[in-house]
DNA sequence: ATTAATATGCACAAAAATGCACATCATTGC
DNA sequence: GCAATGATGTGCATTTTTGTGCATATTAAT
């Protein structure tokens, strides 16, 4: 095994429980190599700063925990918005402006763009996804500005309309509160505006939902489902529901 | 094969697992070719950033690594830079417009702000403040909107300037690439404009640098160092440049 | 067809990683 | 305190990976 490999799989190790101590004796067996190889994999990852070594083991860098925990939580997130999340990166192409809206399953259709993609543009009004695209070199990361909620790091207000109202979208891909009968709808009034004008900006919307999208109800009707171009749902969305919604609209399973 | 395609089916294979570790001996086997052509291969790789050699193999030139990288400047000349963060943070009152330029410096500015504080507007360029503030309830942050720097997370662009335009700012708070006899410089034209629209809109303009700003010098003078009003820098540095500088501006050693 | 530029493979030197032996240090129990 | 136990650090030989110079093969250009 490459050290490296190693390495990372000791890190993984220690991430996994984060609070407590990992011994150096388990990470042997683990491993099957000398104590002198472990030791050195750990002063090496220590001076890096992941991991703080104590007598007998080793725990996580205070520093990196929460970003561990964070990590953490958004793995814990359903197999189902990862699919998704790949299905809906499939559809974007070289060259494109594509708008993702903030939510953790367009986070996921971020970290599923083609890694050789070429001259992407990607507007997003979510930190999250700004943040995970910095460091692409062939996508350029533009935001709206705007007012940030504290609650999905995601921007609103009237600046994300400004900037939305001066630029061409080829594919915008958004999240919903809940899908009722004919409109997809919304739990949030601050987002509103700003979403209805990011669809009137988009030559295709394709939404992203998981089957609990068909049990909840926003309280605020966002657009008629007649003006989206396609849904992307997991296989778990009940059938007659599926069956329904393709009357409106283009439905893909994943 | 071409070595161009063999390098491009290389990269697809790295890009494949983001995460993972690709290992030499299978891309030799791979394509058929010695060790030595693998590595060279890697070698021109690495130096156009595509990916990163690992002893034994190869990993996609990621996210983490840039995070790193960030996280070594965080923790360069850490403390000075607590210090000044929390000098800086003491002169930030309730009901204020601040703005935070993006920085090591500036960010932990953000993690000073006294808690208690009551309705404060922080209009930051660094998506690692603005994160950092989120949770705040006491904070509105606003972001201008621009294209973001992989390197920094911070924005800049036209559409920073336009909504700087937009604003008044009581205080505002910025680090510095270097400090020359007159002027303050910077490293980033991408940012330049940014800037001294910034520094046009604000009444007041703080401004915070470690002493080793004192031997580093940007390429391109920002502005006279007489048209900021307060520098706060720590006490390493050397006695008779902050004489010097007391000549032109207001300074603060802490 | 001839020449220049690039790419490839091989041999060998340099560097890195590993395991082992042994000295040193921290922790625990007395 | 002081010894016993186990963890840690260090030097060294061995193995694996990497880097480099050079000869040969391939490609491109005139």
């Amino acid at each position: 095994m490459l050290p490296e490999i190693r390495r990372r799989r000791i890190f993984q190790l220690i991430a996994a429980n984060p609070g407590e101590v990992l011994e150096v004796s388990r990470l042997i067996e683990e491993f099957n190599v000398s104590v002198s190889t472990i030791r050195r994999d750990l002063i090496l990852m220590e001076r890096e700063g992941q991991v703080k070594r104590v007598f007998g083991g080793v725990t996580l860098a205070s520093q990196s925990e929460h970003d561990i925990l964070f990590e953490y939580r958004v793995n814990l997130n359903k197999m189902e918005k990862k699919r998704i999340g790949a299905a809906a990166a499939r559809m974007i192409e070289s060259r494109e402006v594509i708008m993702l809206d903030s939510g953790t399953t367009t986070l996921e259709i971020a970290k599923h763009i083609d890694p050789t993609i070429k001259d992407l543009v990607v507007i997003t009004t979510s930190l999250d996804i700004a943040v995970t695209l910095a460091t692409r070199r062939n996508i350029k990361v533009i935001l709206p500005g705007g007012e940030l909620d504290s609650r999905t790091h995601g921007l609103f207000g009237p600046l994300v309309e400004e900037t939305t109202k001066k630029i061409k979208i080829d594919k915008l891909f958004m999240g919903t509160g809940g899908i009722s009968g004919q409109h997809l709808t919304n739990f949030n009034m601050q987002t509103l505006h700003n979403r209805r004008l990011a669809i009137s900006r988009a030559k295709q919307i394709i939404v992203v939902a998981d089957h609990t999208k068909f049990e909840k109800e926003g309280f605020v009707p966002l657009v008629p489902l007649s003006s989206v171009h396609r849904i992307i749902i997991d296989k778990e969305a009940p059938p007659e529901k599926v069956a329904q919604l393709r009357k409106q609209v283009e439905v893909v399973l994943v």
